[in-house]
DNA sequence: CTGATATTAGTACCAAGTGCTAAAATGGTG
DNA sequence: CACCATTTTAGCACTTGGTACTAATATCAG
């Protein structure tokens, strides 16, 4: 019932990229071999032993440290402000952006960028954002840079209220479309 | 110039946080006491041995199962999920996801957590935001621990697009809803 | 049958510990 | 100051999961 050198140390890469957590001695008795016969694989195709897999799964997970959204006023770089009328912000879309599988921008990016540039192009002490509907027109890649233009559509003092609309190009492509209604704050 | 025990003992608590892969020595180094005190020390404070601290590091990296994304693209920590049928997620709310003004959390961070739960949620390759709808019920302070909760609505396998619902609540006070259409991008 | 390849066995050694005992050093307190 | 408790050090045997190396067997192919 064992298997060839070679099926095995095929089987051998296949189980250990499952489950790094296993000693030679378990993989011996697994395979049925002796755990000399596992080393030997292990060498051949460098293979690096138990804690040395475990320490990289680890430092793996610890050098990506947790990444959240930047954390500034504004997500993205504002290169023109118009209070209470418009604004456009621009935002490089790096790596750290995109799925890794397929390099697409994650939503909650570009999301934050319009969000963000719409608080700050209302004039006032502060500004909450109420009620959005957003649409994800194209999907935006790495490399990309994206140009969001924040328009002020109406004002209602009566309620505090303020609708903008936030468009978002790539290269005069519209790639994403966002209405905020936005609670301000007056100063008291 | 050594510290008391309670200092040190403090102090090599947070020295672990940052970094667990120092062995005994060298902490006893960095503490100038000998490598028995700092076993001393772990034991009081019930601290593993530096193999089991990495050990534990990576599995908790490891043992995740969820497909859509790796953990670390997800923002909030996903504590339950049923692959395309509901997710729950946790995001505590610090200083940095804040206005500094009055500490109300910006609506990016709330709408980060609930999009990358709604991709999460979604067991397929991958998923993409098409199109949302969201409403801010009521402001999230520092402090507060937001749950959000996705729940896949209907399923269009033809379009390729899933409809998905999250309420996030603090303290089961609702504070924030989205609507969330996603497109699915099948396994080849 | 012979030679090459593959497998097993056994030994010494290492890192980073645990568990245990015991001796110093240090620090209040009466 | 003396005394006792706490704290710190030291030393030794033992554990895991290995490496490094040598040497003896198995197995198979021509």
């Amino acid at each position: 019932m064992k298997y060839t050198k070679k099926d095995r140390q095929q089987l051998l890469l296949e189980t250990l990229e499952k489950n790094p957590f296993i000693t030679d001695e378990q993989l011996a008795s697994t395979f049925n071999v002796s755990v000399q016969t596992i080393r030997l694989d292990r060498m051949e195709l460098s293979i690096p032993e138990l804690r040395e897999r475990i320490k990289s799964v680890a430092a793996h997970n610890f050098g990506e440290e947790v990444k959240s959204l930047p954390l500034n006023e504004v997500i993205g770089e504002i290169i023109d402000i118009d209070l209470d009328k418009q604004a456009i912000s621009i935002l490089d879309i790096t790596q750290d952006h995109v799925f890794a599988r397929n390099g697409i921008a994650r939503g909650h990016h570009l999301f934050a960028q319009a969000n963000s540039l719409a608080v700050a192009v209302i004039n006032d002490e502060l500004a909450l954002t109420r009620k959005s509907t957003i649409t994800f027109v194209k999907p935006v890649k790495a490399g990309d840079r994206v140009i969001a233009k924040a328009v002020v559509l109406s004002s209602d003092t009566e309620k505090n209220s303020t609708l903008i609309e936030v468009t978002s190009k790539v290269e005069n492509d519209t790639v994403f479309i966002g209405q905020f209604s936005m609670y301000r704050v007056t100063k008291s």
